[in-house]
DNA sequence: TAACGAATAT
DNA sequence: TATATTCGTT
């Protein structure tokens, strides 16, 4: 019952060894010199590599043929190993397993070989399908100039009130691409007393162009971000010259932008740069601001009565403000959220309006909240009442 | 030169 | 359409 030869056993070992490496192992072993062994086993193992080189141009039409052959060299290696001789190699013990892990590689690269053909349509699939983040993205992330780079990641966006999802964005994917490509935590920590922490922004405070409107004349903010998004931002000198990201106007930033308007007696009146100092968004740039504020009397500026009108604040259940009419309610709930997060006072300086777009009944009731929930921008019209809903 | 507004680009 | 960028003006 002893030992059962190798070639008899039913060992199913991952090294199979043909009966012809059995039998020639049999035969060496019977060789009384280490010496002469070794030489044997080395030789056998050097034709073997030969073998191998050769058929190498084929590893793909004979993946088994290329696992047998590795196998076989592997044992025979080893084997081999065992009885070289000590004074030529004499850490035997450490040999071992460097030349177990090194024929392991070997092993591995071929079985990658083996599995080449079986993967790479899935591979294929894979790429057209999973359009991965960052690096996969590369026609977009061309296109771009690696303004992929300058993106943040999810997580920050969520994290902040006001930056929305914008990886949720209308452009879908590429925008879910672009933006979240960098590995930036934004925590609430990174807000300031107002809570307000656009960190989208902070990657403007890497660009080198702040814009003409907000150079040199931001808030305190630039100086805000933390160290780690600064140093995310800074990842590399290409970067500088692409476009900076896209500001989300996110509705409690919008509600921001409105509250200063009013205090600055309008649109019209309010410069972007009083505006952000108002609205004291941690990040805003004046030229965020700027071109908000431009969209934002382009929009108010369809409608004829898109000029201010000053009104008591309270007269009714609609409150206007600067081109936005909300209802009491949302305003009072507006003011009460931006107050808390500004401090600012409110004065609601009331401008008429119906902007086509950027009115909306406050009926459809979404909650502000909501309305984050749902989309990643403000949208102009979820902060106005149709002017058939206006009780005034 | 900074800030602004409009035009234009993305 | 929304936002960024550019450009001319003040």
């Amino acid at each position: 019952m002893g030992s059962v030869p190798a070639e008899l056993s039913l060992d199913i070992r991952p090294t199979f060894l043909p009966k012809t490496i059995s039998n020639f192992l049999h035969e060496v072993s019977t060789i009384g010199n280490a010496a002469e062994k070794f030489l044997r086993l080395d030789d056998y193992v050097k034709r073997l590599e030969e073998e191998m080189r050769k058929i190498d141009a084929f590893k793909r039409e004979l993946p088994l043929c290329m696992l047998i052959m590795n196998d076989a060299i592997s044992a025979l290696k080893d084997e081999s190993a065992k009885w070289r001789i000590p004074n030529s190699q004499p850490v035997l013990k450490e040999f071992i397993p460097l030349k177990k892990e090194c024929d392991q590689k070997e092993k591995i690269e071929n079985e990658k070989e083996c599995r080449d053909k079986k993967n790479w349509m899935s591979s294929v699939q894979l790429c057209n399908t999973a359009v991965y983040p960052p690096k996969a993205n590369s026609n977009y992330e061309q296109k771009q100039h690696f303004k992929v780079e300058n993106k943040k990641t999810e997580g920050e966006s969520v994290e902040d009130p006001f930056q929305p999802r914008r990886n949720i964005d209308r452009n879908g994917g590429f925008m879910r691409f672009a933006y979240s490509a960098l590995p930036v935590t934004t925590t609430k920590d990174e807000k300031e007393d107002s809570g307000l922490s656009l960190l989208t922004p902070s990657i403007k405070n890497a660009n080198t162009r702040e814009g003409s409107g907000s150079s040199g004349s931001r808030t305190s903010s630039s100086s805000v971000s933390p160290p780690s998004v600064q140093a995310n931002l800074r990842t590399g000198p290409q970067q500088q010259s692409s476009r900076k990201q896209r500001r989300c106007w996110s509705p409690e930033l919008h509600r921001r932008f409105i509250n200063a308007l009013q205090q600055l007696g309008g649109s019209q009146a309010a410069t972007p740069k009083q505006i952000r100092e108002l609205m004291q968004v941690d990040g805003l740039t004046n030229d965020e601001v700027k071109s908000h504020l431009q969209k934002y009397r382009l929009h108010t500026r369809r409608v004829p009565s898109a000029t201010a009108t000053p009104a008591p604040a309270n007269q009714s259940s609609v409150v206007v403000l600067g081109g936005l009419l909300m209802s009491q309610d949302q305003y009072n709930d507006s003011i009460r959220t931006t107050s808390s997060q500004s401090g600012s006072p409110q004065g609601p300086l009331q401008l008429a309006r119906s902007a086509r777009g950027w009115s909306q009944t406050e009926g459809d009731k979404m909650e502000d909240d909501e309305e984050d929930e749902k989309s990643e921008s403000y949208g102009w019209k979820n902060h106005l009442h149709k002017p058939g809903r206006v009780d005034v």
